[in-house]
DNA sequence: CGTATATCAGGTCCACTGACATTT
DNA sequence: CAAATGTCAGTGAACCTGATATAC
């Protein structure tokens, strides 16, 4: 997860890349490769800025992500396979995120009270405190303007079509 | 690289997220977040689909991005650097991906003519019909409207925004 | 000489698979 | 018993850092 290291190039590298689509007889598709192009790189940028907010905070994305679903909830804490659901991650991946934010003391495991097989991950004060930090670090860097209001939420419709449509989530 | 093996939820979970952002009191931070979480949750899904069609042809997509890119310029070949600053990559990740290309046949390695401390990754027929391969059936998979091409050049147009401002390209 | 170009070794992170014990 | 839950070991991918040899 880089980008960030990376020098800026003098023209945009996915319209070049399109460009080149066209001239080699893949025209009809030029237009959906350009967007999952354009898709991974936007990704890959916004990740590489995340991580790098997260990384003296000795977090990753994924930690990150189920400190704040769990800071989300009433309790602060839910079933493993619960969380997993959520976050759209494998079990196991829940099992290591859980286990290194436990070893941080950022959350602690506790059996499931009404279902001997399950366990809960529950939130820390520590925890809390950690995913607001980081949360208002995180915005810090997206508060400068690379897109507008309107264009983020222009953005996150059309995002929304595509999820829906690929099964995310409804039917 | 999963979502595609975990099911579908019964809501959409960026959606819900965003409403607990603003419960949580990151109400001005919403839409921001709701963009990114999009963008992360999108990409992962084209993603896995994208990784589901190249796992039978042995290719990643990295691998498959840097086949791509050289059967696009005229010779099929390029220096180690440029090719890693044209997918924006760590200059060991290139590495990586032409030893395992080169491993399969895919690519071959050539002094740079004129520099001898370069090295040319060059495209072999192999590749390049393996790449032609691969790109047929990332056309089909995505040639399922998932988006319309107007919805996609929307999306693309933000994207391209959002890639300018953090300095992808230009200037 | 200092800089640039690859490569390599070592480390982290994440995801998936398959096996397993436990409980429902 | 079959299904679900969570863990663990092993594998593969990608990225990074730092060290190195070579050439500019």
């Amino acid at each position: 997860m880089s980008v960030v290291s990376t020098p800026s190039l003098p023209f945009d590298p996915v319209a070049e890349a399109t460009r080149h689509w066209r001239e080699h007889g893949w025209g009809d598709a030029a237009v959906g490769m350009e967007a999952v192009t354009s898709l991974m790189r936007a990704q890959a940028i916004v990740q590489a800025r995340v991580d790098e907010v997260l990384r003296p905070l000795q977090l990753t994305f994924a930690r990150y992500e189920l400190l704040m679903l769990l800071s989300f909830t009433r309790s602060g804490a839910l079933p493993m396979a619960k969380a997993g659901a959520r976050l759209q991650v494998h079990p196991a991946s829940v099992t290591n995120a859980a286990s290194r934010l436990e070893a941080a003391e950022l959350v602690r495991r506790r059996p499931h009270p009404e279902d001997g097989r399950g366990v809960l991950v529950e939130i820390t004060d520590a925890g809390r405190e950690l995913a607001a930090k980081a949360t208002a670090r995180i915005n810090e860097v997206f508060a400068a303007p690379d897109l507008s209001n309107d264009r983020m939420r222009e953005l996150i419709v059309i995002l929304r079509d595509l999820r829906r449509a690929a099964g995310d989530f409804g039917d």
